[in-house]
DNA sequence: CGGTGTCTTGAATACCATCAAGTCTTGTGG
DNA sequence: CCACAAGACTTGATGGTATTCAAGACACCG
């Protein structure tokens, strides 16, 4: 709760603003690189009120189902998802969003939400006023095809979740999803064939949600990687020991 | 074979083109209506080399995996599917493409498709040479965002399938894709509570690829439908006859 | 008229869900 | 700081949905 404290005061949150734009964990190829760039600028160090910075807790939604938003939210820092919920109870996360990543990229057309977008850890976030974000990028030809490269990109994704929950196995979906988000958080290092470690914040019940699965069915499965001496997983933190069969469960080549 | 006849002979191609577009039965919010509108012309008779009609007879493949293509494909008569293949030999398919489709929007900046492209029935389809097609649109701010309103609208698409695969049992996945294949074929026909007929050319195998279920599963459940007076389906039509029982089967409001 | 593709139906099986109980951690108010 | 509640994870037993296997009917095509 130190955001609400920040968001009250002035100062602090212009200092805030600096430290976290400075120190952006967002990856080369985010959205947030490619408007910085566009823009000129050493990030995207907007005046009010074309971008506010907020922060919400963890746990907390940033935005749902029925709500009217006239910011398009993109965050800054934390992990984030986005998801919709079903009339028997269930839930489907459709993404998993970290640092750099639009909250929706359809809130860039569309005030309303087609799905909840709900923070995992504390989150920070610029929320832009649609109309000068979407002015701005679509003035740009340049800046509007990296855009339009960025969510082929995203459908890229969105396509290979369809095909693990179509036709893969359990162990599968589980050793792909998290493979897949530890090249997010660290690109290039499952390369090298050493263990390698990155925070991870999901709950179990994140991961069952993500890939249609129970959380039952993900524990026993996370222990027998962990039995086998694929993975180790504790404390928010979590290692892929053996690389090159940890990628062999997930069938990648 | 009529296609490679056409191709080989100027003036019946002349013919073919003006038939196609002015006989197009693709809808509004197609890809090929955008595009038309913002060139100022009736269709896109745009002069080649810029585009190429081309035909291919039912199950030929109209891009592969390890393809190279110079042209971007548009759908103008037929139905497509997009899809791709596991090591296992199973498949996925990842979406049906229907006459204004674009045979699969990352071909607009990468000529090495992800997906394979497979026609369903002949398919007649319009290839653009993509760095024309690339400068036409990102040239007109306009076109731009109305083309990504439309990606947008494919991921949206892209998710509403995630959810089905990940958290709907099999009837309401079946009922869920025919229902939403009929909404494009026949937009507004749902709403009126009659029976509504389509051609219907997908084979049990090509609904058990899409939403992850066996040919097997897919009869059995069909037979059901039939059994319970909701759908007639046979000789490659369909018609829903209780639609208000059905779209509750599909769990639709 | 054999071959291939499509669909149907029944029986056996596998995978994952559900149910349930218990441990451990985390957070909260007294 | 402790007591209590809630959430997170584990593990075993049981059950259901969808797969696999198999056999046969039917249509279409060369």
């Amino acid at each position: 709760m130190t955001s609400a404290v920040l968001v009250a005061r002035p100062r602090e949150r212009a200092a805030v603003r600096n430290i976290s734009c400075s120190a952006c964990t967002a990856r080369e190829q985010s959205f947030c690189h490619v408007l910085a760039h566009a823009m000129n600028l050493p990030r995207v160090e907007v005046p009010r009120p074309v971008q506010e910075i907020r922060t919400v807790p963890a746990r907390r939604f940033i935005c749902r189902k029925p709500d009217f938003l006239t910011h398009v939210p993109i965050i800054c820092r934390g992990w984030a998802m986005s998801g919709v919920l079903l009339s028997d109870g269930s839930r489907q996360i459709l993404s998993f969003l970290l640092p750099g990543d639009f909250a929706s990229p359809a809130l860039l057309f569309d005030p309303r939400p087609n799905c909840f977008v709900e923070a995992i850890t504390d989150v920070t976030y610029r929320a832009f006023r649609r109309g000068d974000l979407k002015d701005l990028i679509f003035a740009d030809p340049d800046l509007a095809e990296r855009l339009s490269r960025l969510w082929v990109d995203e459908k890229r994704r969105a396509d290979e979740t369809i095909v693990d929950l179509g036709r893969r196995p359990a162990a599968e979906r589980i050793a792909r999803l998290i493979l897949g988000l530890v090249e997010r958080l660290e690109p290039g290092a499952l390369g090298s064939g050493r263990p390698v470690e990155v925070e991870f914040p999901l709950r179990q019940h994140h991961i069952a949600d993500a890939i249609g699965l129970t959380p039952v069915h993900v524990s026993k499965l996370l222990t027998e990687f962990r039995r086998n001496g694929l993975i180790r997983l504790s404390e928010r933190s979590l290692t892929i020991l053996d690389t090159a069969r940890f990628r062999a469960v997930a069938q990648l080549r």
